[in-house]
DNA sequence: TTTTTTGGAAACCGTATGGTTTCATTTATA
DNA sequence: TATAAATGAAACCATACGGTTTCCAAAAAA
């Protein structure tokens, strides 16, 4: 639970971490209102959620002895933008590999 | 390096994968030409090639002593749609966030 | 002012991850 | 046929990951 190369990608790919995302989405809540959607205990989800702020997916708001946690999602914009890079290969029109090439010559987005 | 719930967010997290799906993205290459592009081991690659074909990013064909390695990158598509369910975050147009309420009534996509 | 509530923090734990080196095997090539 | 190329497989390693339980502190409520 360092401070690793903590990225968007990193952080999206457990599944808990996208349901708390999902959640979050919906509306503002405390630690617990959180962990009471999960069986895994409080401080599990306080780890997930924390790996969540480091990539600025949640915001974290202290009020009295309350951690409001918020989502902010712009930075999956970045993985949409990624993922929309190779959309070529799932809308199967013809030459779609060539528009492909042709669009990226050199190695731009990792 | 076991057979886990092995899903593509959880594939495209490292970094190195990343870049084995964009370079297989342009072309298909054997295993050796993969490794060459990069520091770590052949072996390291090797494992990380398994990984996305685990999640069906990459599909493996072997003719003699070579294992040619291909990207079909369709599975992104689940990534792409995933992350813009949350598109709202990123429009900053007005009232996104009730739209996104209206648009997502229950507990859908995880 | 006791007593809850809320959550931070620390110490652990088992397993997964990302990497290595070494060795064996198969297929081409000289 | 002897050698080189391409890869698989195994053994190993350090650290990250996802989880737990326990304890402490601060704020709110009785």
């Amino acid at each position: 639970m360092n401070q690793t190369r903590r990225d968007v990608f990193q952080a999206i790919s457990d599944p808990t971490r996208r349901e708390i995302i999902h959640l979050l989405a919906r509306r503002t809540l405390n630690l617990n209102n959180v962990a009471d959607h999960f069986t895994i205990s409080r401080p599990a989800v306080a780890k997930h959620i924390r790996i969540l702020t480091e990539c600025g997916l949640v915001v974290v708001r202290t009020r009295g002895r309350e951690t409001f946690c918020e989502a902010d999602l712009k930075g999956l914009k970045q993985v949409s933008e990624w993922a929309n890079t190779y959309q070529e290969f799932w809308n199967n029109k013809l030459d779609a590999l060539e528009r492909f090439l042709d669009e990226n010559p050199s190695d731009e987005n990792l």
